[in-house]
RNA sequence: UCCUCAGUAGCUCAACGGCAGAGCAUCCGGCUGUUAACCGGAGGGUUGUAGGUUCGAAUCCUACCUGAGGAGCCA
């Protein structure tokens, strides 16, 4: 009978076979204890000379860590396992052998490891950041899908800046033209919600901004919603139920990947609705309050957004920010036309922005002139001005960057360790 | 692009102007309950590269290369 170890306690006191790949080895002469791993947890086979005979034990005296072997056994309950189960070894295989395997159960340096990544991610830490990243992206889609959006797919070759500020990577495309990379899928939506209503792409976004910090790949990934007939308030309601949805389902179903990573999962338990908010301006006078120099106008810096931030126990809500910081295409507040319809997310514990968004310029004339003043080329928008001509509508959505989400969740050092192969301002390899 | 820091054995680090070392990994030997296993032994080096100062440089100086952290910008 194949078994596989995360279902392990079902077999209590059956013969299985384990296919999988030699984690650790410890040996004590006439006992060889082997840690197994099968991509689905890790359990503990002990090897007897006395039950396997000296050919097979000898045969075990050498196994390489990595190596990938079949494993058949009787499965014990155990208090001394970690994992409360432990096979006691009949017959082994060896399926594949493996010497002097780089990444040994020690410590090692980053450049290192992340020269490694492909074999990096089979440690015990990395599987549990990427299953926790499957848990968030599936909660996403769950969350979306349960409220009746639909996925629409933006263009990863897109002909121009969606956004004018930020520096894109240029493709060259057939014989003459550039195309380049997406940074947003957000222009796109506001089309696809005048046909469908409410939408949300899911996919790589690229920036080519030199970043070199802790908080930036040149890859990541990125959900948008979008909503017709929405307002600021209506994306803050969505946003909020969002990030409650994703910590909860992780709390639900990975609990034992966040306490293997050490994560306070008490702090993740606060996460919930309401969340707090403050405006600029409020957020303005906290940080003069706590000491930071800042004056109004200018956009957070981390320094800003983390001082921000440590002040609530669960993401922190900025809203109407200063509409010479913002995007083009941000609304502005008919109350005070100096300020912008737009929301950022704050996440606690000094992890940053998580989510931006806000409720979009839907007035042609208004558009017209914010196009001009930012010195972007007309004839490259016009798709996106036949919006506002053909029935325009209020409406409004958000970004959010799952890698920095995750970085969160996950309570990490770094955002590179939440994809599996990490795109950095100096590293493309492997 | 700018600022700061770091490159020494396969890995993580020590030696900071005077004999280049330790732990782990590897190999050999021992051990029937280990779980960062333990005990004994062995092999392993052009100290990132190029130049300079000095009787003498891993160590001090200059340039370059590689990487990390931060700033700006952003999710």
């Amino acid at each position: 009978m194949t078994a596989y170890i995360e279902k392990i306690a079902d077999f209590e006191g059956q013969q299985v076979t384990l296919r999988g790949w030699l984690h650790k080895r410890r040996s004590s002469g006439k006992i060889h204890f082997l840690t197994v791993r099968d991509g689905t947890g890790f359990i503990q086979a002990v090897m007897s000379k006395s039950v396997v005979g000296e050919e097979a034990f000898h045969r075990a005296d050498h196994l390489g860590q990595e190596t990938s072997l079949a494993v058949k056994g009787t499965v014990r309950a155990d208090k001394r396992a970690p994992g409360g189960y432990e096979i006691d070894v009949t017959h082994f295989s060896v399926i594949g052998e493996s010497t002097g395997y780089p990444i040994t159960n020690k410590e090692h340096g980053v450049d290192y490891l992340l020269d490694r990544r492909h074999l990096w991610i089979r440690a015990p830490r990395q599987q549990a950041i990427l299953r926790i990243r499957h848990a968030v992206v599936d909660a996403v889609r769950d969350f979306f899908n349960n409220r009746n959006f639909t996925l629409a797919d933006t263009p990863i070759f897109t002909p121009a800046a969606c956004e004018g500020t930020t520096t894109l990577f240029p493709v060259q495309y057939f014989d003459e033209t550039t195309a380049y990379l997406a940074q947003s899928g957000q222009l796109y939506n506001e089309a696809n919600i005048m046909a469908l209503g409410r939408v949300y792409c899911f996919g790589p976004t690229f920036r080519a901004e030199k970043s070199k910090t802790r908080r930036h790949l040149t890859e990541f990934w990125m959900v948008e919603p979008e909503m017709a007939f929405a307002t600021l308030e209506d994306a803050i309601k969505l946003g909020e139920a969002l990030v409650v949805t994703i910590v909860a389902r992780v709390l639900e179903t990975r609990r034992q990947e966040l306490e293997m990573l050490n994560r306070n999962i008490a702090a993740l338990e606060q996460v919930r609705a309401p969340f707090p908010r403050i405006t600029y301006d409020e957020a303005v006078d906290l940080l003069k309050l706590k000491g930071q120099q800042f004056e109004w106008g200018g956009d957070f810096g981390g320094t800003d957004e983390t001082v921000l931030a440590e002040q609530f126990d669960r993401p922190v809500v900025v809203h109407r920010f200063p509409s010479a910081i913002k995007a083009f295409y941000m609304k502005s507040d008919p109350e005070r036309p100096e300020l912008s319809l737009s929301v950022d997310f704050l996440a606690p514990e000094g992890y940053g922005e998580i989510i931006g968004g806000g409720e979009r310029l839907d007035d042609l004339d208004e558009l017209l002139a914010r196009i001009e003043k930012h010195n972007l080329p007309k004839e490259s928008f016009e798709w996106y001005l036949d919006l506002r001509r053909y029935g325009t509508v209020p409406h409004s959505g958000f970004g959010m960057g799952i890698e920095r989400v995750l970085t969160w969740i996950c309570g990490l050092e770094h955002l590179r360790e939440t994809i599996p192969y990490p795109r950095m301002l100096y590293r493309m390899y492997p």
